[in-house]
DNA sequence: TTATTTAGTGAACAGTGTTTACTTTTTGAA
DNA sequence: TTCAAAAAGTAAACACTGTTCACTAAATAA
């Protein structure tokens, strides 16, 4: 029979296996990144023989792969929600970048995995034909638009070019959230020094990207 | 006999297998990076038993952490050469911004490895109690003394906090730099769209930085 | 009921980093 | 120059990893 996804009972069990096998990695995945997730480890975790989760998913890397996928997902949605505040513009656009670097900190291993693209010379998700239906292709069209705004409220340059500004822009969002992704103590550089909280380097950085494109 | 680092026959012997080794591993390395260097591949390589790596090197990590740590040294070396110019202040900035990324673009994986503290709660270099002395502490106070100068010179806000801004401009260049070394493609987000090269985009990125501090 | 597809498994393959016990070579002193 | 000690190097094993394959057991459709 064809499937229809999730109608019959057979395909609703299948789904809720993938789910489960999922969510368990979803939980380790958090704590331990991709090296710390074996295939080995999550199956006796689920009571699962290892080849069972090869019949859910056809490689470990695809399985991550789904992981990261969601988890981009959630990251756009929060910040699209900071985006349709009605309060002013430049008070959004800064609450923008701290958001986006909030959830990536928050989830240090999915930030980081989902911009570890191997550099591999194989197909690469940006540089995608149809970028535009990705995630990171939505998250770029957000920032662009927001930008866009901000020439036309006549907060930005007039000569400012809205897609390289947005993509400026997401370069120094992205080195943050790496940074403080990846170097627990981030903004404190040295142990006594640096008084500044996360928050307030983020509020600081934002502050620095926005500044660079204001008139 | 006491060990006085070479001035032995048997210690010059040892010193020079060491650096077989890690020359061997620096080509593959470069090529595939942590995941792609094996021991037993290397071993093979340079025509050794992999337990012989073990005479020279504690495990695998520590060979690695060699490997990132002369790339840094090469990395600080290249952007204070160009600091030391005697252009005007605004173009050796610029020209700093450039070059830091233009070596990390040449070699990626050195470049994200050196950074990728593996988020582990474990000893962070940064925020290490001699922090100043690490190869990370030097490129940072190089950053500070040069936003010092621009501070001084009245080419940057004179309110700006000269360290806060190191970090702030640090942070966007290793956005750029992660960027660029993970996705091949980079300034061309679309296939079609973007006739910004790389250069060019570097360019604008260390633009938009600059103006960020400007008064 | 029966034939067929699907779910799940145990065992193996090929690879990894690392350790241990062992042999061979080199060294420094009697 | 002989000889014990130290260092260099190795083969084989341990404990992992992702993945595949031949197989059984269960659910499904005719």
């Amino acid at each position: 029979m064809m499937t229809e996804d999730g109608h019959t009972p057979a395909e609703r069990r299948r789904l809720k296996v993938r789910e489960m096998i999922l969510s368990a990695a979803e939980r380790v995945f958090a704590r331990e990144g991709a090296e710390g997730l074996s295939i080995r480890r999550l199956a006796e975790k689920i009571d699962y023989s290892p080849a069972a989760i090869y019949k859910y998913f056809g490689s470990k890397d695809e399985l991550v792969d789904e992981l990261k996928e969601s988890f981009f997902e959630i990251l756009m949605v929060d910040v699209h929600e900071i985006f349709d505040t009605s309060k002013p513009f430049d008070h959004r656009a800064r609450a923008c970048v701290a958001k986006y670097v909030e959830v990536a900190v928050e989830k240090p291993h999915h930030y980081s995995a989902a911009f570890a693209g191997q550099a591999k010379d194989g197909e690469s998700d940006v540089g995608d034909p149809d970028f535009e239906a990705t995630m990171k292709g939505k998250a770029f069209t957000v920032l662009k638009s927001m930008i866009e705004e901000g020439i036309a409220a006549g907060a930005f340059r007039a000569d400012l070019d809205a897609s390289l500004a947005a993509k400026s822009t997401w370069v120094s969002m992205h080195g943050l959230a790496m940074m403080m992704a990846h170097i627990p103590t981030f903004p404190a550089l040295k142990p006594e020094a640096d008084t500044l909280s996360r928050e307030e380097f983020i509020e600081f950085h934002a502050d620095q990207i926005v500044r660079g494109m204001e008139t």
